[in-house]
DNA sequence: TCAATGTGCAA
DNA sequence: TATTGCACATTGA
């Protein structure tokens, strides 16, 4: 009788040679994989997507995975030549080795090896053993002999399937007389050498007729031709030292002649997530169904009382706060129901209550989003732990922070959206703060959070709350005036173009241009087809037609009045007549803030427009607005990590930075230095830091690349550390697969392994303006902490508004003024000493005062 | 109503 | 073929 498919599947086992899987998996698979970090990963991965299948689509119930191990086996000890022509394993496959042993045992596959077999030995005594029908994984031919009326052959990459009948065909002999057989041929990967003149056909014949050596040799009067009988005459003693070899062992020492041993067991699935995880293999997290670990807890409504006295009895150190429900109740009031959970079976559900808030002081708290909790609770909680910052501060380039998605990241399972399970946001909570307060600490931004970004939550929170007084009555005066501007520019362009358009469409705009006035296309836009309008391109077209001018002014005063102005109106607080922004704290992949609803982080100043629109933000009555902004943080910056002596002499003696690069570059005495050869210095002062090319040198400056790449040539000459360190952080960032800040937050750049070339160099670019960028960031938010604690600490009345990346604005009364500008300057100029950090710059960083009755008068 | 696109403002 | 953002208006599904 025979076995089908299913029989094996259901009642027999699946038997893998492991070895030359791996091997085949190896070769098989062309081109390379490997981690960001450039760990080798194509032979896992090949290994892992076959098995996958094979557990999906054949659901096995006995599976082993059987190994060569590492030393000589019995067939070396006996002939020194066994597979002494075969290269060594290649090193980039070794080193993936642990790795799949790792995954097969995370997948329940039990992994069967013995000291001196090879795992064909291990398979055939293993199928000597046990009578039950065998699958055999088997990639290469070294187990044929082993087929027979209940073990199957199949070869995973071809995806071939051998069974006795199909070997008997193509053999026209048993699997028995398979060795015999190969012992003729020889088997060169082996080092195995056959009788000379003897091929697979002959071979074929001869074993067909003999069926086996002994009876071939008894016989060997009748092999003819006589040529044929006097080279078997003459290889007797290597076709038997052959055969010795190939023959299969069947004494092999398997670790259990119990079957139950070999089952299949259930995954470890939390350590096969890990290991996908860890070798980056995104498709497998997606596709393989990991059950997932909901934690089980009750959840319990409780008074407010009750739960006090609860706490008081249990005296827990650490809560998970929530707050699930808010209604508006009478007079306005809010009416909070929290989530509160200090161990992970129960979830409170209680309402919220003075009297409970104060049990939380001492304790550690954790909570998500603390500045919205804030502006919920309109209370202090000091010192919380928050997880949507825990977690920003691990990885900051993640889409979004949303609670749900902190779960799946962290712990590994959904949360519905829905609110049907609430005591499971609360537990979900506690659960993430200790997983989080882990990874913080092992990355050592522990002690970030605590000491800068947590009570930056709160600085946030409070100058949301404040906001910024607007001029209503200025603004409105604006957008009557602008409104007149934009119209009669309106007329003109329809003047001179004969029809109406929209000057807003920069598709009829483009068709006007180029295809009515046949003016010269200089760029596409990136996405469509189409001729772009922008300003570089206008400007470029300046003098070619009077309406090309115009529409350069039409966007302008269209921009402002309707970006800036119409929205100022819009979004003034109704109640204190402010402009109250949200600063977003976990919205940026360097550590930047960024500023939402509306943006006050992009007011323009830039020109007579520019400045009009920044005098609509004024001060309250007896307060001026000041303006503290760090000067060249970002080249200061630069000056630090690389160590360059030029630059940081440059800083120390408080040169002007762009005129001091002009005489570098140009070659020349600071006196020397005319308006043009600093703004040529300007650009590529600033282009260092983004990674610019020579090519957008030469584009920004309008100059032909190679004077541009002269000019950057020239720059590293002078500054020759700023080039060291450029290249330094691209091998680092390469190496390690991230680049970090100064407060040790870390970026991952997977740009950097891209098979794309622009992407890769835009990699390059991230990692060196990250750590620039983002520890002038780290500098900024330590200096709000510490200017706020000042401030608060002294009970002074001023506030801070704004915080426009190198940029603080404060409201000041006029008798704090004088007081406020020597601290708040000091305090910029060395912010982590005042927050007891222990980080320090190798340059010294400068602060720019401005102060007046608008944002506008806040200029040097 | 929504997403994609082009454009432009800031540091 | 310069980094990080937010937001507007248009366009077409």
């Amino acid at each position: 009788m025979s076995f089908t498919l299913q029989d094996i599947l259901e009642k027999g086992a699946l038997l893998i040679d492991g070895s030359s899987f791996i091997y085949r998996a190896y070769y098989a698979i062309p081109g390379y994989l490997t981690t960001s970090k450039g760990f080798p990963t194509k032979a896992i991965f090949g290994i892992t997507q076959m098995l996958l299948k094979i557990l999906k689509e054949g659901n096995p119930k006995i599976i082993v995975w059987f190994m060569d191990e590492k030393g000589p086996t019995f067939r070396h000890l006996k002939y020194e030549e066994y597979k002494a022509t075969r290269p060594g394993m290649p090193e980039d496959l070794k080193i993936q080795i642990p790795y799949i042993k790792k995954i097969v045992s995370a997948l329940g596959i039990p992994l069967v090896s013995a000291e001196g077999y090879e795992a064909d030995d291990l398979i055939a005594t293993f199928i000597k053993t046990f009578d039950i029908p065998v699958l055999m994984i088997a990639p290469d031919k070294d187990l044929f002999s082993l087929i027979s009326e209940r073990v199957l052959a199949y070869d995973p990459i071809r995806e071939n399937l051998i069974d006795l009948n199909t070997f008997q065909k193509k053999y026209g002999f048993s699997p028995q007389s398979f060795c015999h057989f190969r012992a003729l041929t020889g088997d060169p990967s082996d080092n195995i050498k056959g009788v000379p003149g003897i091929g697979e056909k002959t071979a074929q014949t001869l074993i067909q007729t003999f069926h086996t050596l002994e009876n071939l040799y008894e016989n060997i009067s009748r092999v003819t031709p006589l040529k044929l009988r006097e080279s078997l005459l003459k290889y007797k003693e290597q076709v038997f030292q052959n055969f010795d070899l190939m023959k299969l062992r069947i004494d092999a020492p398997l670790p259990s002649q119990d079957l139950s041993y070999y089952y299949r067991k259930e995954p470890n699935y939390r350590e096969l997530k890990r290991l996908f995880k860890e070798l980056e293999f995104r498709k497998f997290l997606k596709e393989f169904s990991f059950p997932e670990e909901i934690p089980t807890f009750q959840t319990m409504e409780i008074s407010p009382s009750e739960l006090k006295e609860l706490i008081l009895r249990e005296n827990p150190t650490t809560f998970a706060l929530f707050p699930e429900k808010i209604s508006t109740g009478l007079f306005n009031l809010k009416d909070i129901t929290l989530l509160i959970s200090f161990t992970p079976e129960k979830c409170y559900l209680t309402k919220f209550d003075s009297a409970l808030w104060n049990t939380f002081t001492n304790k550690e708290v954790i909570v998500y989003d603390y500045k919205a909790l804030l502006h919920l609770i309109e209370r202090n909680l000091e010192d919380p732990f928050d997880v949507k910052l825990a977690s920003y501060l691990l990885n900051p380039t993640l889409k979004n922070y949303e609670f749900s998605q902190l779960v799946f990241e962290h712990l590994d399972y959904t949360l519905n959206e829905k609110t049907s399970d609430k005591g499971l946001k609360g537990v979900s909570l506690l659960l993430l703060g200790r997983e989080l307060k882990e990874k913080l600490t092992e990355e050592g931004l522990f002690h970030w959070l605590k000491k800068v970004e947590m009570p930056l939550s709160r600085v946030l929170y409070s100058m949301e709350k404040k906001g910024i007084k607007i001029d209503l009555e200025y603004v409105r005066n604006l957008i009557r005036e602008y409104d007149q501007k934009i119209k009669e520019i309106e007329n003109k362009l329809f003047d001179l173009v004969g029809t109406r358009f929209n000057p807003r469409s920069s598709q009829e705009v483009a068709k006007i241009l180029f295809e009515k006035l046949k003016l010269p296309k200089i760029k596409k836009t990136q996405k469509s087809s189409q001729p772009s309008t922008d300003a570089e391109v206008l400007e470029e077209l300046y003098d070619h037609h009077p309406i090309v001018p115009l529409i350069l002014r039409y966007r302008t005063l269209y921009k402002f009045k309707s970006t800036y102005l119409e929205v100022f109106l819009r979004e003034v607080s109704s109640i204190d007549k402010r402009l109250h922004t949200e600063f977003n704290q976990t919205g940026t992949a360097t550590g930047r803030l960024s500023s939402q609803k509306p943006n006050l982080q992009n007011i323009p100043v830039k020109g007579e427009e520019g400045l009009a629109i920044r005098r609509a933000f004024i001060a309250e009555e007896g307060c001026y607005i000041l303006s503290l902004d760090y000067s060249q943080i970002e080249l200061r910056i630069l000056a630090h990590f690389s160590g360059d002596e030029n630059l940081i002499s440059a800083f120390e003696r408080d040169f002007d930075i762009h005129t001091h690069t002009a005489c570098e570059v140009f070659g020349v005495s600071p006196d020397k230095v005319t308006s043009e050869m600093r703004r040529v210095a300007k650009v590529i002062n600033f282009g260092i830091a983004y990674g610019m090319s020579p090519y957008g040198l030469s584009k920004e400056l309008r100059i032909d690349p190679s004077s541009a790449e002269a000019y950057i040539k020239k720059y590293f000459s002078r500054y020759p550390k700023v080039k060291e360190y450029i290249e330094k952080t691209i091998e680092f960032a390469k190496a390690q697969g991230y680049v970090q800040t100064l407060s040790g937050r870390k970026r991952f750049i997977p740009e950097l392994f891209s098979q794309t070339k622009s992407i890769r160099e835009l990699g390059y670019r991230i990692a060196v303006n990250t750590p620039i960028q983002g520890s002038a960031a780290d500098l900024m938010k330590a200096a709000m902490v510490a200017l706020f604690s000042f401030l608060e600490r002294e009970k002074l009345k001023s506030s801070i508004l704004l915080q426009v990346h190198d940029e603080l604005l404060l409201e000041v009364p006029e008798n704090e003024l004088e007081r406020v500008i020597s601290l708040a300057q000091e305090i910029m100029i060395n912010p982590f000493s005042h927050l007891g950090l222990d980080l320090c710059l190798s340059v010294a960083l400068k602060v720019n005062v401005s102060y007046g009755k608008s944002w506008a008068d806040c200029k040097a």
